[in-house]
RNA sequence: GGGCCUAUAGCUCAGUUGGUUAGAGCGCGCGCCUGAUAAGCGCGAGGUCGGUAGUUCGAGUCUACCUAGGCCCA
């Protein structure tokens, strides 16, 4: 871009700028300038900070989750870069997985297994990989407009063959270590999407819902024994009624006592302790006896159905430790297809397990009755034959949390399937330790939702029998008698074994590879791939490595880049990404795979819900953008307690954001007008200096120096929050206080030199908190940069060096206690009911460390409208003094007198000594170890400073003049108000008539001059026809007095 | 039932190693404009920090228990 010039103006800077348009031309600029690129390249490779970008779902647009995520991905990066740290940003897809696999069944209109097979998978596959290309272009539409810096280019896709090739890799070196099994497991299955699911996908989002289902007590019969010859009936409760045809076993608490109950000649046991829920049912039945459950425990009974009556070693009462009595009736039945607990139990009892439920969640055979329900539709009628049988006890229903399938809102069963795993349990505890080097935000994630996850980390089922994914490169002889397994972890090794080299991992290709069993002697055998596709958080997993195709290339870009040294996602993916990198990184290189991770909290709607795109209860990204612009929302979010870990409510309307541009975006755009409008006026161009000795330069430059150190030491701790919140403070005290009391210095033209240093410092201070502030606001702090300065763009810049800035923290600290005294001068006269428009005569300072305040006097004399500014040592005459001692200190030396010591203190019972010493309580207090704070009198318009050392009386006797002073400023508010509501311009000269009671009157014509001068009127009349010569006509009431002021503009 | 988090002003949140009188923004009340910014500025009112017990000379801060809400798990 073009260079300014000595004498070339700043830009003509609006007062109210339109931040979307700036925003839009910003992002052109980094565009054609390749500005991104630029600011990467410009960093040395030998001081690199690594940033692994998570891979989102290619499918879906992004919404304020994602968005607020790609913004703490943008600021991390943005700061390390002006840090010196060179940080690239490959933008990552996770292109795999059931959620493409949906998209491609609703478009295809065909669902299930056995209908994607007649389909082909070929074409399948093709329709999975075009539906997660469809939106890639949209998310980089947002991504730019929201000015996150992403290497789209470059970027990596979980499907490529080369990522795809390293994900084979890892699992054969799983394999080689003895960390892969196969093994049949009683899983969580979506019967919906036809797979398995892993345990923590059953636990991501909102996936536990509230479910209601039948639950019902029905009653088994017992077989009798020598020892027992009657019958006896046990009730049994499940809220799965579709289990029971599968029923195998029962279990009782070997340690339980159950009470056996008789009626009508039968008996019948059930948990003591569940006997009052039951009461209706018992009835009126004895009570006949007591027993332990260890004494059922072995005893067979008649099976409920009859599917499988032959099965061996069922139908027995087992002894399980996990029964207990809170729910149901302390007596639980097996079925150990179907349940965790229940396989565990049957295992040890030898007991075979049936499952004869197929991959839609429908009957099989042999459970005749039921076969091609779906498991939830035969609930009914399966109780509806045990109530016609007679075992139904009782029927009622149970609201409970229930795990759904994550993607197609289907309950989930539990079912048994042959899996593969990782065994997670065999290197818990090495994540457990390696956790420990990762620095966690909000801190308690590490020990507390991580590291108890870490701590229960159950073996991980990574095979999903799907479509669209990473193949398990596990091959296996098709003839059990000539076993054999071949585990391939690269193409090369394929192009060994099956003499064809792939160049697409995908099924089907990679299905046909099939070839002899060498094991075989008969030739017959084949190696075939088992069938399954691997969980694609697997895949996620593996991006450290994968997305560089490692180990078949970038080694040694790998070993350097491993681990990350920050990444960041929401909450829950404790249980997701960062869990899976967490597997990997530890059981392939035994090393964490980051070192800094922010948990950022969810965005909900103003009432809390979630937000739901068919609720409409959030205001559209992109209205926000068009709206208020992406710095807005940038800042809104991320300023906001959710980088805490917290939630986030925003409103419908976005309130939150626009409030955003009103006190952060808007304040920093007028002080930048401010500068531009005045440089150009008085022709002067400033320059970067830190040495202007004016106080009030002095004052905002070591400010500014405070500034960059909080921002550090913020980001040192990866505290986003803390930053704008330090950011805002630096700008109220350059606006508020800097800018409004150096006004006339900025045209002063009698004293160049002086109002250089002004400008001079401006721009320095400005400068610098727009490098600061610049990965917070990159759009807008680039438009101002750009504005001030001749270089091509904030983001190129060097960090600041606070050194190189003056520290006077003396003069911060004087400054804070002349905005105290202004602040406090202010009050009184509130207190006092004395407009600050009333000039008074004098304000006076009573205290101790006054000399600071020396050379801020006119300062403090024009901010409270007084004459005269005093500072006195004589404090007595307005305050009495309290003791404050210095409670820090002096209890640790104390200890137990210190009450005793407070407690005087606070009575007034001490005394000072001519030494400097405090004596109250029998305890000597030295200098240092107490303060002497100062207690305004009653009855005096004074008041203490906010540190409580001195006090601030203001003297509120009015004289004439002082008086006339104030009704003549009145009356010039009053003439103002009415050259506004006349709607006249602000140049807009003007003719006057006033009608005033006779005070005002004198006032008046005390202050002509000012009045005229300072509302532009050519004529001042004061008296006459207010509304004669059709002038605009103003009334005012001024306390009890009527005033009215007629105006015509002069032409 | 267990784990983690949260509970501070009407609302949203800060609050360093325990220290006497707990802060900010919004909202509210009052006041201030014409040499940047009314989409602004100043001043003020308003909380005893969810409850109880404890540790301590001293607790918003530490401990235990309880209550309410959120998340996760059983």
């Amino acid at each position: 871009m073009s260079s300014h010039d000595a004498k070339k103006p700043y830009p003509e800077v609006p007062p109210q700028a339109r931040f979307p348009e700036i925003e839009k031309r910003v992002l052109e600029f980094w565009k054609a300038e390749k500005i991104f690129a630029e600011s990467v390249a410009g960093r040395p490779e030998s001081n690199e900070y690594v940033f692994y970008d998570g891979p989102p779902f290619a499918n879906g647009l992004p919404h304020y989750g994602h968005l607020l995520t790609g913004y703490v991905k943008d600021i991390v990066p943005r700061y390390q870069t002006l840090r010196g740290r060179r940080v690239e940003r490959r933008f990552g897809w996770d292109c795999h997985g059931l959620p493409a696999e949906m998209e491609a069944e609703k478009k295809l209109e065909i669902s299930g297994r056995a209908k994607i097979m007649d389909y082909g998978i070929d074409r399948f596959n093709d329709t999975c990989r075009t539906s997660v290309q469809k939106y890639t272009q949209e998310w980089e539409n947002y991504v730019t407009r929201q000015a996150r810096w992403v290497d789209f280019e470059n970027d990596y896709k979980t499907m490529d063959v080369s990522y795809m090739e390293s994900v084979m890799w890892a699992f054969k070196e799983l394999h080689r270590k003895g960390l892969i099994y196969e093994g049949y497991r009683v899983m969580p299955y979506s019967w919906a999407a036809e797979t398995p699911l892993s345990n923590f996908e059953t636990r991501l989002d909102d996936s536990y819902r509230e479910k209601q289902d039948p639950a019902i007590t029905v009653r088994f019969e017992l077989e009798a024994t020598a020892d027992d010859p009657h019958p006896l009936g046990v009730w049994v409760w499940t809220t799965t009624p579709w289990t029971l045809p599968s029923n195998l076993a029962l279990a009782v608490g070997p340690e339980i006592e159950y009470a056996i109950y008789r009626a009508d000649g039968q008996r019948f046991v059930i948990g003591a302790a569940a006997a009052e829920k039951y009461q209706k049912e018992i009835g009126d039945a004895e009570r006949v006896g007591t027993l332990q459950g260890q004494a059922l425990v072995g005893r067979s009974y008649r099976p409920l159905f009859p599917f499988f009556a032959d099965n061996p070693k069922s139908f027995v009462v087992l002894g399980a430790d996990f029964v207990n009595t809170e729910e149901g009736t302390g007596i639980v039945h097996l079925a150990p297809g179907f349940g965790e607990d229940d396989m565990s139990v049957c295992n040890a009892a030898e007991i075979p397990v049936v499952c004869p439920v197929d991959d839609g969640g429908k009957f099989t055979e042999p459970v005749s009755t039921y076969v091609g329900q779906h498991v939830f539709d035969a609930n009914k009628p399966i109780i509806r034959e045990l109530k016609e049988r007679s075992v139904l006890i009782r029927h009622e229903t149970y609201l409970h949390n229930y795990p759904h399938c994550w993607r197609t809102g289907t309950p989930l069963i539990y079912k048994a399937m042959s899996s593969w795993f990782v065994r997670v349990t065999d290197f818990r505890e090495r994540m457990v330790e390696l956790n420990q080097q990762i620095r966690w935000v909000p801190e308690h994630i590490r020990d507390g939702l991580f590291g108890n996850w870490l701590e229960g980390a159950r073996d991980w089922s990574i095979s999903r029998n799907r479509f669209w994914g990473a193949p398990i490169p596990v091959w296996r002889s098709d003839n059990p008698e000539y076993p054999r397994i071949d585990v391939y972890g690269s193409i090369e090794e394929l192009e060994a074994d099956f003499g064809v080299r792939l160049d697409n991992l995908h099924r089907p290709y990679i299905d046909e590879l099939v070839r002899p069993n060498p094991d075989d002697p008969s030739g017959k055998s084949q190696m075939r791939r088992v069938s399954d596709v691997l969980d694609c958080w697997f895949e996620s997993g593996s991006m450290p490595f994968a997305q560089v195709h490692y180990p078949f290339e970038n080694r040694e870009w790998f070993e350097n880049h491993f681990p990350a040294d920050f990444i960041t996602e929401y909450l829950a993916q404790t249980r997701g990404w960062f869990y899976t990198l967490m597997v990997l990184s530890t059981a392939l290189f035994d090393r964490p795979p980051f070192l800094n991770c922010v948990c950022h909290g969810v965005v909900l709607d103003e009432t809390g819900q979630k937000l739901s795109k068919r609720l409409q209860n959030y205001p559209s990204p992109e209205e926000m953008f068009e709206t208020y612009g992406a710095d807005a929302l940038r800042w809104f979010l991320v300023a906001s307690p959710i980088l805490r870990g917290n939630d986030l409510q925003i409103d419908r309307e976005g309130h939150g954001i626009r409030e955003v541009v009103r006190l952060v975006l808007n304040p920093i755009w007028n002080a930048y007008s401010f500068f531009c409008l005045y440089a150009n006026s008085e022709n002067i161009r400033a320059t970067f200096r830190t040495d202007s000795p004016h106080v009030l330069d002095r004052y905002i430059l070591s400010k500014v120096g405070d500034l960059v150190q909080a921002v550090e030491d913020r980001m040192e701790v990866y505290d986003l929050p803390g930053v704008c919140t330090e950011i805002t403070a630096f700008v109220d005290a350059l606006n508020n206080w800097y800018i409004r009391r150096s006004r006339d210095r900025f045209w002063r033209h009698d004293e160049a030199e002086e109002t250089q240093n002004a400008y001079d410092t401006l721009y320095t201070a400005l400068v610098t908190l727009l490098k600061v502030s610049s990965p917070f606001l990159p759009l807008i702090g680039e438009e101002i940069y750009r504005g001030l300065t001749d270089e091509r763009s904030v983001h190129l810049c060097e960090w600041p060096d606070a050194k190189e800035l003056p520290r006077d923290q003396d003069l911060v600290t004087t400054m804070d206690r002349v905005r105290d005294v202004c602040s406090t001068g202010l009050a009184v006269r509130r207190e006092h009911d004395v407009r600050v428009r009333q000039p008074l005569r004098k304000l006076t300072v009573a205290g101790a460390n006054l000399d600071g305040l020396k050379p801020f006097l006119e300062l403090i004399l024009d901010e409270v409208n007084v004459k005269e500014v005093e500072l006195s040592l004589d404090i007595e005459r307005y305050a009495a003094f309290k003791l404050q001692v210095n409670a820090r200190e002096l209890g640790k030396k104390l200890g137990g007198k210190m009450q005793d010591v407070i407690r005087a203190s606070k009575s007034g019972e001490w005394r000072q000594l001519d030494d400097g010493t405090v004596e109250l309580a029998g305890i000597t207090l030295e200098p240092g170890e107490y303060e002497l704070l100062v207690d305004a009198k009653e009855g005096i318009a004074c008041r203490a400073l906010g540190t409580n050392d001195a006090i601030v009386i203001l003297d509120l006797e009015l004289d004439q003049g002082l008086e006339q002073e104030g009704r003549a400023r009145d009356l010039i508010r009053v003439i103002q108000q009415a050259r506004k509501e006349a709607d006249l311009h602000v140049s807009d000269r003007i003719h006057l008539v006033l009608a005033l009671p006779a005070e005002w009157k004198q006032a008046a014509e005390a202050y002509r001059e000012t009045i005229a001068e300072q509302t532009l009127a050519l004529q001042l009349e004061l008296s006459g026809d207010v509304a004669g010569n059709n002038r605009f006509v103003h009334q005012a009431k001024l306390g009890n007095d009527s005033v009215e002021v007629g105006l015509s503009k002069a032409t």
